[in-house]
DNA sequence: TTCCGCTCGATTGCATGCAATCCTTGTCAC
DNA sequence: GTGACAAGGATTGCATGCAATCGAGCGGAA
């Protein structure tokens, strides 16, 4: 749907997902319009897309910056995820073919592989395996509103920091979580699946925001 | 933000979910920029904006229409809404002030009354205040990720039917859930409203598609 | 009669011009 | 020295022009 606004929005979804665009940079219509070769139009199209997937935060007048989210958003977001994704996960977990199984271990592999202490220099590969891990569940639920519930949701984690407040035995935690998902998809066993990904979350929220008290 | 296109957002919100604009209708960008006053820029913000939001269907060339939904994609969309609803509910129970309960229940007893048996005609106010009355519960959450979430997603029900499917035992039990929300609600017992909610989307669900059997 | 292809009107998509708003910075008064 | 204020530059918001695409309607061939 309209081409080249639909190309400069992901475009700038891919730029500001792997953080090549900080958050709460300012993003001037005429230097994006030079930089992705488009006019005004449809950049200004694609600002107001990423602004409704909660990527970008638009004042009048005044432009747009790439979305930031204080502690207590993370909170609400987090508790949104938990009553959400596990959800996702058990309706996927029937619905998986094999070539999705394998790319899923294949993915939770690599992400082990590439965690493992002591080569801890560049985490984007991770990232990026983790965004793919989790969209493939979600692109499997096959249930289109839930997945666009989960779509600005999931985002606010992966702009806020990409696994570097980690600590080293939580990264580790969390990447056998991802090993264990597949185990139980693989054994069609949704509640596993379900209950994998709770705590998956759980010890996100934790690291990323600490536990909540109220 | 964006003065005009935000307006005419507004709009033409207002006359999808009122009915104004029948579902699956065509939106013209010249016929709505000449009937609003606006030039066809801020129509197709608007529109953009629209879509995000799940109200309108964008078509690469060939423009939008008002939204349509299947049985099967409403049934996705009462689950979600099942998940999500009766949090926002509890949530919101302890954080009503009296001015609100008071609204609450002004708008659940105006509705038994429009509602009653012999008076069929028009049901546009209880529309009206069916939006306003689940509107105020998750306003009231407090979550801004929440509210974002349930907004596509009470739009649907919204436009699908107008109420104009219920019969008049399931328009009652709907109506009579709004005075016992609004009770649980001024008892501040978050479980019992969210108890109640719970049953008042399962009869809507029933009255709209029926009891899936999966 | 039916199906394919073509032309033309209508509509959308994108670029650009102009007006309005905001932010910065320099100046002046206190 | 500090504050308010005004002028200028820069940026956004909206309108409009033009090219590209779509689809309806017609004509011709099988």
């Amino acid at each position: 749907m309209r081409p080249a606004a639909e190309q400069a929005a992901q475009s700038l979804r891919e730029e500001i997902l792997s953080g090549v665009i900080a958050s709460g940079a300012r993003l001037g219509e005429a230097e994006l319009a030079s930089r992705l070769r488009v006019s005004r139009t449809p950049i200004r199209e694609a600002l107001t897309r990423l602004a409704a997937e909660g990527l970008v935060e638009l004042q009048p007048n005044r432009g747009a910056r790439v979305a930031t989210w204080s502690t207590a958003e993370l909170r609400d977001i987090f508790e949104l995820r938990l009553r959400l994704e596990p959800y996702a996960v058990r309706l996927a977990v029937p619905r998986l073919g094999p070539e999705q199984l394998d790319e899923l271990h294949e993915l939770a592999e690599s992400m082990l592989r590439t965690g493992r202490p002591g080569r801890r220099q560049d985490l984007t590969p991770i990232v990026e395996a983790n965004r793919r891990f989790h969209g493939l569940f979600i692109e499997a639920a096959g249930t289109a509103p839930l997945a666009a519930a989960l779509r600005g949701v999931t985002h606010a984690a992966v702009v806020h920091q990409n696994f570097h407040d980690y600590t080293p035995e939580a990264l580790l935690r969390s990447l056998h979580h991802h090993v264990e998902m597949v185990a139980a998809a693989r054994a069609g066993d949704g509640d596993w699946a379900e209950a994998i990904m709770r705590a998956h979350l759980y010890n996100a929220r934790a690291t990323m925001i600490g536990v909540p008290r109220s």
